[in-house]
DNA sequence: TTCACTTTCGGCACCGAGTGCCATTAGTGT
DNA sequence: ACACTAATGGCACTCGGTGCCGAAAGTGAA
């Protein structure tokens, strides 16, 4: 079993422990990424910088391409926990639009990493399609909110298209804040998300 | 250079003929993923059966995820085409709308095809993600279009952000057709892009 | 200390996608 | 027959990813 996942918090433990975390090796990672670009960077490449073998890079990781994406699932719980404890008399896409903008506020100390991490999901192909599934689940979370709300199966059209859109948005929105060095991501994000509650019946 | 490139219309040809064609190569390939699923497939074994070596089939594909996409970019000039050619005065949106619908308008007798090649697509995790680079051109022609009629660059945020709206909430329309057999995509997507135009804000 | 037990490590061999290189083949026109 | 052109396909190689399995490094108990 691989390591990341025995992580749990067992009274004590037993067996060997493990030679890094996951949290580390994306840390090194990430830096070798910046140096020598994505593609560029093998995984033996990284198993060398950290010491392990190329074995066990992939005990930490499914794949290379998971590197940049942290610990996403657990963000999507706290996502979710925060859907749910919404006020019922809140209107969905407001409370939509609130958790999206708290899902993306980061402490000023991790934004430049945020950048840094976004910039090259964003920008590498290879990560760009990866992360598609990453999406999928965000999706999911979104979907399940909404079907909730308007009385629907989770995998109806209605709910379905709103987490569609709202990704779309806010990936957009991400896209346009990497564009210029000192924008506010959450205020970009702010606007874009207004722009669907709207709709684009104006245009 | 590659055979599908040089398909271009010279006077006349010199040269050896190309062994096969990307249609025909394609239409075999899906066959064969239909039957043993496409992860199961490798590309000697579509290489073997059209009777080409392995090196070949690379000179008509770029990857074994770009083989169920046919001609897209031929398909998106199409768009493009429609899109600069609609009237001033109709709304943007309407305009994107129908544009939308006429672009995944086919003659009943692909209806088939069709359901095959999208089925694989939206339900293959490797094409999924696959799916993501080939979405962007045609987010790319939407913004322009968008960028035009609003006046902004095709970067802003706005156009950006419509198209990667309309994007999702198509894609999500295509995931509910294939959900039931006899369903009418083009029904669906109306349906779903309406939601877009009116706004979430209802919700 | 030694033994049993647990967990992680990491080497090895293997698969499949994708690429650069290049000789060969199959056409064309002179 | 000869030059020219374009496609073919074999070969060798890189890289991501996986199954297998013995070795290493911890734990607690005898």
């Amino acid at each position: 079993m691989p390591p990341v996942v025995t992580m749990g918090a067992d009274g004590r433990r037993t067996g060997r422990r493990p030679a890094t975390s996951a949290a580390e090796l994306e840390h090194l990672a990430l830096q070798i990424f910046a140096e020598r670009g994505f593609e560029e960077t093998t995984v033996d490449d990284i198993a060398r910088a950290a010491g392990i073998g190329r074995r066990t890079f992939f005990r930490y990781f499914a794949s290379k391409n998971d590197v940049p994406w942290g610990d996403f699932d657990g963000q999507l719980e706290v996502m979710r926990a925060s859907l749910a404890s919404a006020a019922a008399g809140e209107p969905t896409v407001a409370v939509l639009r609130r958790a999206i903008l708290d899902f993306n506020t980061y402490p000023p100390a991790e934004g430049a990493w945020l950048r840094r991490r976004m910039t090259l999901i964003l920008r590498t192909p290879a990560l760009q399609a990866h992360s598609t599934l990453r999406y999928a689940s965000w999706r999911g979370v979104i979907a399940e909110f909404v079907a909730r709300r308007v009385g629907q199966p989770a995998d109806a059209l209605t709910p379905q298209a709103v987490a569609a859109a709202h990704l779309g948005v806010a990936v957009t929105a991400y896209e346009q804040w990497l564009r210029e060095e000192g924008t506010d991501l959450v205020a970009i994000l702010d606007e874009a998300l207004g722009l669907l509650a709207t709709g684009f019946a104006a245009f």
